[in-house]
DNA sequence: TGTCAGAAAAGTGTGGACAATAATATTTGG
DNA sequence: CCAAATATTATTGTCCACACTTTTCTGACA
């Protein structure tokens, strides 16, 4: 029973997933450009690996909607549209709705302890980073709880399909956010989970549309 | 059927796109069982190819959720239980009511029509099978022309999580199927996206209750 | 007899070489 | 000088060989 070598716990992990975790970040973190081409051999040699792991982490990295991936093209970070947009905060909406309804139920008294202070640091955030970050905390702990593995994939996914820089244009209405998180959390320490559901769904679906309009504006 | 040639010289695509899809289609297709494990060397061997495109070809089944992947540890069929039906219906409900809707507007007179001789055809279908594939069939073109990404790759998805046998389990209640499919008919011939749409998602929540009802009185 | 350590076998993971394809540069004909 | 065809280069795709992990087998010891 007693495993002795648990502390190296790096390099159980296959080679593959490593490289696939760091390109995830580094696209996520913006080091790679929307439209970027991504090269094998290039990767692989910056990560002092063969290009096999590479060309692993691509076809995982393309399953979470990350890079496309054409044959004999290469790979290229997905830039998305406002229709893409669009798509992800309906889908969200609908979604985490559904996770939400799920979670609610089992979640646990120290889940929402910390849902309840993580509501309470996004309204004294100063800086938008910050919020932005609570915020993401706040909406993964509140479907935390749901076991349906194929829901949680797909917001999962949605999730990787939005561009780190986003999130800033919605600043404009974090008092909007904040009104609507405290009333998710009231509903979520009640376990009223039909309340709690379609609060989130509103919220999400309000989010998208407000996060359209201002960029629509910006012309950006 | 002819095949022979299938295999032989279609250079245009990769090979592990081909490998993928005869895989795809032997699991569906049920050759290789649920929980089975697939090596890749058997695989490889018995395709003429190496073990490389086999290995590609696991990452976009899994992706797919036909599959599952785990390191050193290689791939199983998955396996359902009545848990995992009772998700993929849920989200078939709400997955395929918004791409319904989105599509209704964009389908050609022509996908009509090939609605409306699919419906006849289940209303008249002899045995079991053909009932099936013009259900399957039916399904796909209504939601064919729906432009979202996502949100077609989610409900391929699901599709794929649904073991070939499962809906023959359905064949007790053909009638109620070809009433709600004539109702969903008309709205769509009508190109009433709201109607249509929770019509869609009605009949599919009923068919995942009618068919775990099923598998419960089958034991099975 | 049971179980536990260590060896052997089976199977997956990775690196490097080569083949096939797409992109780019060069030549050729008008 | 330009356009089309051809040669060159860059990059991806596939194969094979070997390293690493996991599993299975074997045998010694209590």
């Amino acid at each position: 029973m007693s495993m002795n070598q648990d502390l190296r716990i790096e390099n159980r992990d296959t080679l593959h997933l490593k490289v696939c975790n760091v390109i995830r970040e580094a696209i996520i973190r913006g080091d790679f450009k929307p439209g970027e081409r991504l090269k094998q051999s290039d990767l692989a040699e910056k990560m002092g690996v063969s290009r096999m792991p590479v060309r692993e982490a691509f076809r995982k990295l393309e399953s979470e909607g990350l890079i496309k991936l054409e044959p004999h093209k290469g790979a290229v970070v997905k830039s998305i549209s406002i229709e893409d947009i669009e798509e992800i905060y309906a889908l969200r909406s609908e979604l985490e709705k559904m996770a939400v309804y799920q979670s609610v139920d089992l979640l646990t008294d120290q889940d929402i302890k910390q849902l309840s202070s993580l509501v309470a640091e996004m309204e004294n955030a100063d800086d938008a980073d910050a919020f932005v970050q609570y915020n993401i905390d706040f909406h993964r702990l509140l479907v935390k709880r749901c076991n349906w593995e194929r829901l949680n994939s797909f917001i999962g996914t949605l999730w990787n399909g939005l561009p780190q820089q986003t999130p800033h244009l919605l600043t404009g209405q974090i008092e909007t956010s904040n009104t609507e998180h405290r009333k998710i959390l009231e509903a979520v320490t009640k376990r009223d989970k039909e309340t709690a559901a379609n609060l989130v769904s509103e919220h999400i679906y309000r989010t998208g549309e407000s996060l359209i309009e201002s960029i629509r504006k910006e012309g950006k």
